[in-house]
DNA sequence: CTTGGGTCCTGTGCGC
DNA sequence: TGCGCACAGGACCCAA
């Protein structure tokens, strides 16, 4: 499910129960998801204070006071789902610790001393998670190849232009690319296309540079919106769990296959077509 | 090197 | 109500 807004917004949930907690008590309930945990996981998770968390891309990142940061992706179906202890916690939670029944799929559960439970539950188990030496945990093999954050500085109208140049694979593709900016998936690609009026089926290097230049303030726009709309509901833990918030409602083109385009002026229809496995929506009419 | 297709896994919703 | 199928927001791996 999850792309970088929607990590986002999990992380700013979790950040009020994570960061400066102390774990008491880490339960594995199995030996991998998309790859083997790392070694004695749950023994080096216990008893570490998470000192930071941080996002990387689509990529959550728990600095921990034993030197070593627990690096965790969401994949399609992972959920972060917070119960108990802390302060704005549910009040009657709270006053019996009390946790949900255990559900299928919740595949690593993380008490803290605080009596807060973070329980991780991915059905499709397309999710990670490892640990890796804080000083180069940017250097992790997950995270090495990873290119700009697109709400960060250097994301910039020259880079997008340089990745693009002589690219033969459709901008729908190259904008998927992680190495090329990091943190995009399949839907805020279909957002950003159709607000810069930019067909997915172009290939990259064949798009005017002002053009490609316009996609940056675009995508950051699509994205910064959709987090602030995940934020609005942040006061509700359970919004950590990675839902899509309200955003969702706000899709110009995404899940809108045969209904007007709602690009002003534009008689379109929003149609779906299928680019390398993946749905793309846009208008053929105002993406060109 | 780039590029496209296959793949991992379970759940859901739809048509019949 | 049951069954089969298409599809789902990611990203690695490999063949060409």
């Amino acid at each position: 499910m999850p792309e970088l807004p929607e990590v986002e917004t999990v992380r700013r949930g979790l950040v009020p129960v994570l960061e400066g907690a102390r774990i008491v008590r880490a339960q594995v309930n199995r030996a991998d998801l998309r790859w083997p945990f790392p070694e004695r996981m749950g023994a080096r998770l216990t008893g570490a204070t998470v000192d930071r968390l941080r996002r990387r891309s689509k990529y959550l990142l728990a600095d921990l006071d034993t030197g070593e940061t627990l690096i965790v992706h969401l994949g399609m179906s992972g959920r972060m789902i917070v119960s108990g202890g802390g302060a704005g916690r549910d009040m009657l939670a709270q006053f019996h610790h009390l946790h949900p029944a255990p559900e299928k799929h919740d595949h690593v559960i993380l008490d803290t001393e605080a009596g807060a439970r973070v329980t991780f539950n991915d059905a499709r188990r397309f999710g990670a998670m490892d640990l890796a030496p804080t000083a180069t945990v940017e250097a992790h093999w997950l995270l090495a190849g990873i290119g700009p954050e697109p709400l960060g500085n250097a994301f910039d109208e020259a880079h997008l232009i340089a990745a693009f140049r002589g690219k033969r694979s459709p901008v729908k593709t190259a904008l998927l690319d992680q190495r090329i900016v990091a943190g995009l998936g399949n839907i805020y690609v279909c957002e950003a296309l159709h607000r810069a009026g930019i067909s997915p089926l172009r290939p990259a290097g064949r798009i005017a540079a002002a053009r490609v230049a316009s996609l940056v303030p675009i995508i950051r726009d699509v994205l910064t919106e959709a987090i602030e709309a995940g934020g609005s509901s942040l006061r509700d833990y359970r919004q950590a769990d990675g839902e899509l918030g309200y955003f969702q409602h706000r899709f110009r083109a995404y899940g809108r296959e045969g209904e007007p385009c709602q690009t002003p002026d534009c008689q379109g229809t929003i149609h779906r077509k299928v680019q390398s496995g993946r749905s793309s929506f846009y208008c053929p009419v105002c993406q060109r």
